[in-house]
DNA sequence: GGGCTCACG
DNA sequence: ACGTACGTGAGCCCG
């Protein structure tokens, strides 16, 4: 039989410091806790123990601190991050029915060596597993030591047995105590005998293997004098230091073997990962709620009706209007709604109704629903607008979305499904959507099951929204929310559903074109090479690059030599093959990517129609899915090919508007630096402007290189810069790039300031915000991990940024989209690139276009730098970029 | 499914 | 001493 005991303390500060800092959204740290139940996993499966449990260090002094005082006098130093972690591991152990042992006035290791001896003496094998090289005086013939180290990420154990310690120290394992005895330990504050170092102390126990022997060969010790005066004079704190550093093996704990062998996880352990948000550990357990559907059945905790009759709906949507809102939860077939009436049940109405299996018209119905005199509160708005536009219902009187403000709320979540929210902020679940799928009241759905389900969900929005409410308002986020976010939803909405016209016919031909050139780059890439290999396969091609053809290779590595554009470039000269890779790997780009990428997005209506998510990024910007239409090339003429093929309709132009420098000019703003609001009044080039200030020069003075570096420090300003990636960029050395830095500093002394007030504010607070409220957490900074911690603060730097230009121009797209309708335009907005706006309108209607997008962009916000904004058409998107 | 590469702002 | 710019998404390879 064997058992494996682990050392709680020790593992869970391993893996503290070996992750980045999670947090569930409520703001609780998990890092440490996924980790120790990660690496106890490995462990478990390397050593498939027949039992296991956990020993912990208490907070109350142990018998050695009571003998002396000075003993581990820092122990208490743990960050309250870390701190925080303990007793829900402690919660998690207890659900994975793992016993765990603590013990007041002993240490983790004492309750470690007291468990071994009994494991020993009930004729069991013990393993131990620790980050403390203490433990090893435990190892034995059948006690062995798995020590636990973490590297970058990375956990690694090593099993120490009786024999590997012999080899690797030279004596027997007990007298690990008689070494530390020796040398001390500073970070427990065991003395040792001062002066002698880890050197002298192993030699000396690997000659007389013990304190007590070594003192009793006293005079004739075998050493310098220096060393044998110290060892006289340090005698009785070896002495102490030996009994400080002996681990206790018989400490009064009430300990079987047999009551710590595996048992299986209770039923709550599903509920505690749902809450830590270990979505990953839930799938791998195959962990399930202990309450299915029969249980919400079976207690009837729901009363739905099914609304048939027509005149019957004409009196709920009657009483809906007459409501301050209604909740609605609706199948994304629109087959089904859930409506929830606010207050309905103090008017003894019933408060969950279904719609299905309705007798009168149902698109009426739906109409009417969703007409603007129904104020209603729902999630995922814009889905559900694009669902009812295309079915040509007009959605209005939406007045709340219950996922965008969990995304405002916590933009880094990442998900915000209804159950995830309600599980966060009620920790409570909702019924599985399997019960909520398209054809669930089908004669052969689960139509009671889906009835629960919507019920569920329904009143789950409605309950969101209570909480969330209010967080939204404190938090001063209420009017971006309002003003921006909500009313963007039907905005792009539309923008989805029209689309983006792409030539079809063009974009085969360029992609054959493509091929072509693909099929001859690869021949000639092969004959240079001199064999017949994977070019799209980074590992391939660094073999041939870097082994068959000896080229210099990149210090980068991570599974095998870096092949990327950067590093290539400078192997240019070094053969011709590496030119063609680079060609070849542009044209398989824009081959794969672009061309049979976007031929496949190309709908019956001849346009491309892509998602826009407003739940993804950090910062507040949109994304861009299925396919991404905000990374179509743009960069080399080739490329920017592909945009020319995004043409108008016959008779329309595309008018394309972007704002320019809005980020940089942000800053200024935000920064409140006087001079370089003054550099952007000026009307002529910011980043001529810059390198004049920078490097004391008139204007005319500067030249295309000045120009250059100054424009890469407008860009790494932005992005928090460092002057080692300065210097990367601009070609110059680590020190140059340093003084480029300081003089930009002197020149713009504001943006010094705020940099360094941005960065302090966000350690204090935990977070981040943009001139709207939107906000970020940052928990990095309040890491121990130097790089976690440099990252936090260049995310500190930009995302304010970043984050306003994006408010600024959600608020600037809803504008122009009313705008829009209020002048009765044919104009339609179809396209965000994060700076630019694109409308869609009829040639006739260019001019006034251009105007309104200018104005609108430029004047979505007044601050103390004017927003620019500049508008082309054109056909296409190419020309329409001018 | 993660890593690499590369497209955009 | 650390290892190095912010934010995205898609296609491909490979275990």
């Amino acid at each position: 039989m064997k058992l494996m005991v682990l050392d709680g303390n020790s593992l869970i500060n391993r893996s503290f410091y070996g992750i980045r800092p999670l947090t569930t959204r409520e703001g609780l740290y998990t890092n440490a806790v996924y980790g120790f139940i990660t690496t106890l996993q490995r462990l478990l499966d390397e050593e498939q123990p027949e039992a296991l449990c956990v020993a912990f260090d208490r907070r109350e002094p142990t018998f050695r601190h009571q003998a002396d005082a000075s003993y581990k006098a820092t122990r208490h130093g743990m960050p309250e991050e870390l701190a925080m972690q303990m007793p829900v591991l402690k919660q998690v152990l207890d659900a994975m029915s793992i016993p765990r042992y603590e013990l007041a006035g002993y240490e983790a290791d004492d309750l470690i060596g007291t468990i071994s001896r009994k494991c020993e003496r009930a004729g069991w094998e013990c393993v131990v597993v620790t980050g403390d090289k203490d433990s090893l005086q435990l190892i034995t013939d059948k006690t062995r030591v798995k020590l636990v180290s973490t590297r970058m990420g990375q956990t690694t154990t090593r099993d120490m047995t009786a024999e590997t310690f012999r080899e690797e120290y030279g004596f027997e394992a007990i007298h690990m105590i008689d070494l530390k005895a020796l040398m001390g330990d500073s970070s427990d504050n065991i003395p040792g005998v001062p002066g002698v170092g880890e050197k002298t102390a192993l030699a000396l126990v690997q000659r007389y293997q013990s304190v007590n022997a070594l003192y009793d060969a006293m005079p004739a010790v075998d050493v310098k004098p220096a060393v044998r005066q110290k060892l006289a004079e340090g005698e009785e704190s070896a002495r102490h230091s030996y009994w400080l550093a002996t681990i206790v093996t018989d400490a009064p704990l009430a300990f079987e073997p047999e009551e710590n062998l595996r048992r299986p996880f209770k039923p709550e352990l599903y509920d505690i990962f749902l809450r830590l948000e270990f979505k990953k550990l839930i799938d791998k357990y195959g962990l399930a709620p202990a309450r299915d559907t029969e249980e919400w059945d079976r207690e009837g905790t729901f009363t739905v009706e099914n609304v048939t009759k027509p005149d019957r709906a004409v009196e709920l949507l009657a009483m809906w209007r007459g409501a301050d809102c209604v909740t609605v939860y609706a199948l994304t077939d629109l087959t089904a709604v859930a409506v929830e009436c606010d207050g309905a049940e103090q008017n003894g109405l019933t408060a969950n109704l279904l719609m299905h299996r309705y007798e009168g018209d149902w698109d009426a119905l739906l109409t009417a629903l969703f007409a603007g005199d129904i104020r209603k509160v729902s999630h995922d708005n814009k889905d559900l607008m694009h669902a009812l536009l295309r079915r040509g219902i007009e959605p209005e009187g939406f007045v709340y979305d219950t996922a965008l403000a969990g995304y405002l709320l916590d933009a880094t979540a990442g998900q915000y499904g209804i159950d995830r929210l309600f599980m966060a902020y009620y920790n409570a679940e909702v019924m599985k959507p399997a019960h909520l799928e398209q054809d669930a009241f089908s004669p052969l759905g689960d139509t009671r099951g889906a009835e629960a389900a919507l019920d569920s969900w329904c009143s789950a929005v409605t309950a969101l929204r209570e909480y969330q409410e209010s967080r939204l308002r404190e938090q001063e986020m209420w009017r971006l929310y309002e003003e921006v976010e909500l009313p963007l939803c039907r905005v792009l909405a539309e923008m989805e559903i029209a689309g983006m016209r792409c030539n079809g016919k063009q974009l085969y031909t360029f992609g054959v074109w493509l091929e072509e050139q693909i099929a001859a780059l690869e021949r000639e890439i092969y004959d240079e090479a001199g064999s017949e290999f994977n070019i799209n396969s980074p590992k391939q091609l660094g073999k041939v690059l870097f082994e068959d053809l000896h080229l210099p290779h990149g210090k980068k590595t991570k599974t095998g030599w870096s092949t990327g554009a950067e590093i290539l470039e400078k192997l240019r000269g070094g053969a011709p093959v590496v030119d063609k890779i680079l060609t070849y790997r542009q044209y398989s780009k824009l081959k794969s990517t672009y061309a049979d990428g976007l031929l496949k997005a190309i709908g019956e209506d001849g346009r491309v129609h892509t998602s826009f998510q407003m739940t993804v990024t950090a910062t507040g910007r949109l994304s861009s899915t299925e396919p991404n239409l905000q990374n179509i090339p743009a960069r080399t003429e080739l490329g920017s090919e592909i945009r020319r093929l995004f043409a108008a309709e016959p008779g329309c132009v595309l008018v394309d508007a972007d704002y320019s420098q809005i980020e940089l000019r942000l800053l200024a703003h935000m920064a409140d630096d006087r001079t370089m609001q003054e550099s952007f009044s000026a009307g002529a080039d910011f980043h001529t402007v810059t390198a004049s200030k920078v490097f004391h020069v008139s204007p005319e003075e500067v030249t295309g290189e000045m120009r250059r570096r100054a424009k890469a420090v407008n860009f790494g300003i932005v992005y928090g810069i460092s002057a080692f990636s300065l210097s990367r960029d601009i070609g110059v050395t680590v020190a140059e790039a340093q003084e480029y830095m300081d003089r930009y500093f002197e020149t713009y002394q504001g943006v010094k300031r705020y940099m360094t007030d941005v960065v302090q504010k966000a350690s204090e607070n935990g977070w981040v915000e943009t001139l709207w409220h939107r906000r970020r957490a940052l928990p990095e900074l309040r890491s121990t991990n130097f790089n976690l911690r440099a990252f936090g603060e260049r995310v500190a730097l930009n995302m304010p940024v970043q984050g306003t230009a994006a408010d600024i121009i959600k608020l600037a797209m809803v504008r122009v989209y009313e705008r829009l309708r209020r002048e009765k335009l044919r104009a339609k907005l179809i396209m965000q690139v994060h700076d630019e706006l694109i409308v869609e309108c009829p040639a006739s209607e260019q001019e006034t276009v251009k105007k309104l997008l200018t104005e609108e962009m430029e004047q979505a916000v007044t601050l103390a730098v004017p927003l620019c904004a500049v508008a082309h058409a054109g056909e296409n998107w190419l020309e329409a970029k001018e």
